[in-house]
DNA sequence: TTTCAGTTGACTAAATTACTCGGGTTTACT
DNA sequence: AGTAAACCCGAGTAATTTAGTCAACTGAAA
């Protein structure tokens, strides 16, 4: 699991998705004028999140992008997954022969912290983000604390 | 909380003074040679760590580098905030303005994961680092699962 | 007074990230 | 048919960050 500002690119691309996809594909233009986001780079971040499939593409005047699934089943993890390629933080690529003798001294630390992130990150799901943000759009609603929601099974299997 | 492999090295070399740290200071050429990190590396990581406080020079021959506090109220957050300048995930450096109309619609997210990792982080002891290195010497014991253990106050206050 | 070992800061090389660019292809509309 | 809207794709590049080097210095011990 890397973080990286690509992967937060995507999750709010994605969110910027969500709001906007109630009638017909969003075209990636408007993404781009929305969240100050380049149309290249955008363009590049959704070929990943469509070969993921976490987006449908619509081609031709009209088309766009739509979620291909409900946002409730979906989490931040799979979204960061599809784009940036995974890094393990381990230090030693997975293999256990990090340290001459045996495996290197932080290796369990690592890779339980990974684990930490990842099932944090899997624990928030697309729609909980897309609250929020309708949420501070009508600051009537009183305010989102605690970010984590339950996600549908489908994401975990991912 | 930025985690590079430069504060994966500290991590790893400050494991390596615990360790060797029973009967006097520990050269930076011990660790250099024991850890495979680069001696000028290690320098630059040390001089950090000792302006953080959580090592102490000796100089002149016979010298060497102490922990400066018991092991046991060190946690691996105090280690890579000393060596990894900060940086935070939310994008917009803190403030506020991330975006034309309020905070980014991802803000709250990276604020929530970052004090998540650093929680977890400062929830593992350098302390039990060193007992898992030395059950993995010795593997006669038996193997330690869960990395958290207490922390004493000391450190959280950090 | 030599030598060990830490101290410092500037410098450089390598890697990664964050993009851009230029050309495609598909489809709707006229 | 022709045009234009939109996605599609891969190569290339600029900027940043990371990781590491180098050289000169300071203090302490033998």
């Amino acid at each position: 699991m890397k973080l990286t500002t690509k992967g937060r690119f995507a999750v709010t691309a994605m969110i910027d998705v969500a709001l906007f996809n109630h009638e017909g594909p969003v075209t990636l233009a408007e993404v781009s004028a929305r969240q100050k986001i380049s149309l290249s780079y955008l363009e590049q971040l959704f070929g990943k999140l469509r070969r993921a499939g976490l987006v449908e593409s619509v081609r031709g005047p009209g088309g766009g992008y739509n979620l291909a699934k409900p946002p409730g089943t979906m989490s931040v993890s799979d979204i960061i997954v599809a784009v940036d390629e995974p890094i393990d933080t381990t230090n030693c690529g997975g293999e256990k022969n990090c340290h001459e003798d045996g495996i290197c001294l932080t290796h369990h630390l690592w890779s339980s912290l990974n684990a930490h992130i990842f099932t944090y990150l899997q624990g928030v799901s697309l729609q909980s983000l897309v609250d929020d943000a309708k949420v501070r759009r009508n600051p009537s609603i009183h305010m989102v604390k605690d970010l984590r929601k339950a996600v549908a099974p489908a994401s975990l299997a991912a």
